[in-house]
DNA sequence: CTGCAGCGATGCATTAAACGCATCACATTG
DNA sequence: CAATGTGATGCGTTTAATGCATCGCTGCAG
């Protein structure tokens, strides 16, 4: 796209903080770039960068400038992926930011699914935290947002939404593995192992000791859930996961429980970690969202590989009655 | 704007429907206006017009990239009225789209009264049957648009709304100007001359004949209020306009009433038209709707004159209570 | 049936724009 | 105080766009 060249300089330029850095990238010299960005500011009557000892930083105008360029060339490739279309055969890119506890099983088995039907799409998953997810959206790096209970702003567009209640996960031979669901007292009487704030979960379980009044015994804190969970193996400590993030939560897809096998998480080094109920009176559940930009309309893999993710998400979370109609809205608008 | 020229060239080919017509209005030789095209097409992958003999047609792609373009300029139109707005002197030009009854009165004051406050900004205002509106906003070609009963589509999204209640003009000496107010038989017990099948109030005027069952007695059918108005001197017959049409409507600005003034429309040659009021029984009220495009971010100028007729409107025709709710939040977002 | 008019496509010489190199002026940094 | 990295600018070169003339085609009027 050709047109959109001078767009794709800006953008990079204001991305790297420096006209050499973003010459060096798009493979010019810096000359031809600075030429550019110096026209296109005579063009527009008001320079669009601030010129810093170090490099430059976007003005008031370039903010404003830089966000029409992205959805400028976010909406270009939409129209691409309608005509490819067409043509019948669906091809083009799709972008997602999601918590770490839709990466293992959830969100990888999407894509799978979908990516059977439509071999020529590609897919990126960045793994976000709560704010960031929303901040990937808005400078259009992200086409979709699946996060628990994420950082809502106006520019936030809920395509769906699914009720999730923590699960404490341990070692087998953790005293709390004895109990079908564990109680306040029961994480207190124990070590528990917490993401670090970013995470919703964290989110929920500050909020829920705040309310209590009691400080849960954390002794270690990690963004990374597989150091979390490989850890429990090693002390007898608690932590915590979204049923979604589970290998296995007692659900089928459909959401029908299933009969009473044993919730087992995985074995490591011999040792198994289990996943238990968390009683909602101690804990209370967030939200899961899938979200995309408020006014945006998605290339037709991204969209529709949103619907494929809501459908299956809401078939096994049931979403709840009195909000599902919102979201329809939300999702035709 | 250099980095859009090559998509003013595109969408200048469709409305013209050939390369040669739009080279000419575009001061370059169709050689150039043809590579710049063909090349768009080598990038795209797809060819954007169909060649026809006698000039050239958008393809179903052409459809899809059209109205990316166009919206892109429009927003280009946008961004840069921000930008104009951030350095204090707002300026721009404001495309409005409505109905006739609009114009005398109330679409000139309000454009009068904005330009007294911004002078370096224009408008452009062309009369539109209720069909006609809405494609006007799809193309871009207006940004907003105040039609009575317009015709809704799913890209339709209105501001505000207000309800009118038709009233009949006549000349003074029309044996029904002695009646306060007029109801069904005393429509029937007169010659009418009536808007033609495009204008609202005919919408609203056939939809009560057909449920009564009767036929008024047109003997004049008009699409220009002038000369409908006009007509009213020299024949003793009955129309019909909207309070928003009228010179004096019997409401002060703020929605009031008149102290029992008369209700005269316009002397010419001597007779007065007068304008009654209509029973609500015999003929219903309709819509009067001030919309923009779904999903568009009007320029700073056109926002704001927006929101200035808007409020005008719902101060002297109050918005009824139960809908408000729907388009405060429509307006928003 | 035929010639004419209008259309889009294309080869070629010309022109204008973009580019790269070398260099300057400036500010921060060690 | 030198060293480094930044954006701006003058100049020769290269690349891309433009205009002209022309071709082949189709529909239409005589």
């Amino acid at each position: 796209m050709r047109h959109l060249l001078p767009l794709h300089y800006i953008d990079t330029v204001a991305r790297s903080g420096s006209i050499r850095r973003a010459a060096s990238k798009l493979a010019i010299t810096s000359t031809a770039l600075n030429r550019r960005i110096l026209a296109m500011e005579e063009e527009l009557g008001v320079p669009i960068f601030e010129r810093l000892p170090r490099g430059v930083r976007l003005s008031t105008a370039g903010e404003l400038l830089i966000q029409h360029i992205r959805s400028q060339m976010a909406d270009m490739e939409r129209v691409k992926s309608q005509i490819a279309d067409l043509s019948g055969a669906r091809r083009g890119h799709v972008s997602i930011v999601c918590g770490q506890a839709l990466l293992p099983h959830f969100i990888s088995k999407q894509i799978a699914l979908y990516r059977k039907e439509h071999p020529a799409v590609t897919f990126s998953v960045k793994v976000c935290d709560r704010k960031a997810a929303i901040e990937q959206l808005t400078s259009f790096d992200a086409d979709l947002s699946v996060v628990f209970e994420p950082f809502r702003t106006a520019e936030f567009q809920p395509l769906s939404r699914v009720e999730q209640s923590l699960k404490a996960i341990m070692s087998a031979s953790h005293p709390l593995a004895a109990k079908e669901k564990l109680g306040w007292s029961d994480l207190l009487s124990t070590k528990v192992v917490l993401p670090t704030a970013s995470n919703g979960m964290r989110y929920i379980l500050d909020d829920a000791m705040l309310r209590k009044g009691d400080e849960l015994e954390k002794v270690i804190e990690s963004d990374n859930f597989d150091f979390i969970r490989n850890y429990l193996i090693h002390e007898h400590c608690v932590s915590f996961q979204l049923p979604i993030g589970l290998k296995d939560d007692g659900l089928e897809d459909d959401g029908t429980n299933h009969s009473g096998s044993e919730t087992i998480e995985g074995i490591a080094d011999g040792i198994e970690i289990v996943s238990r109920s968390i009683d909602e009176r101690a804990v209370p559940g967030g939200n899961l969202y899938v979200a995309q930009l408020k006014g945006r309309v998605l290339p037709v893999a991204a969209a529709l590989f949103a619907n494929a993710v809501v459908k299956a998400l809401e078939l096994r979370y049931a979403i709840p009655v009195e909000d599902a109609q919102d979201f329809k809205t939300g999702t035709a608008t």
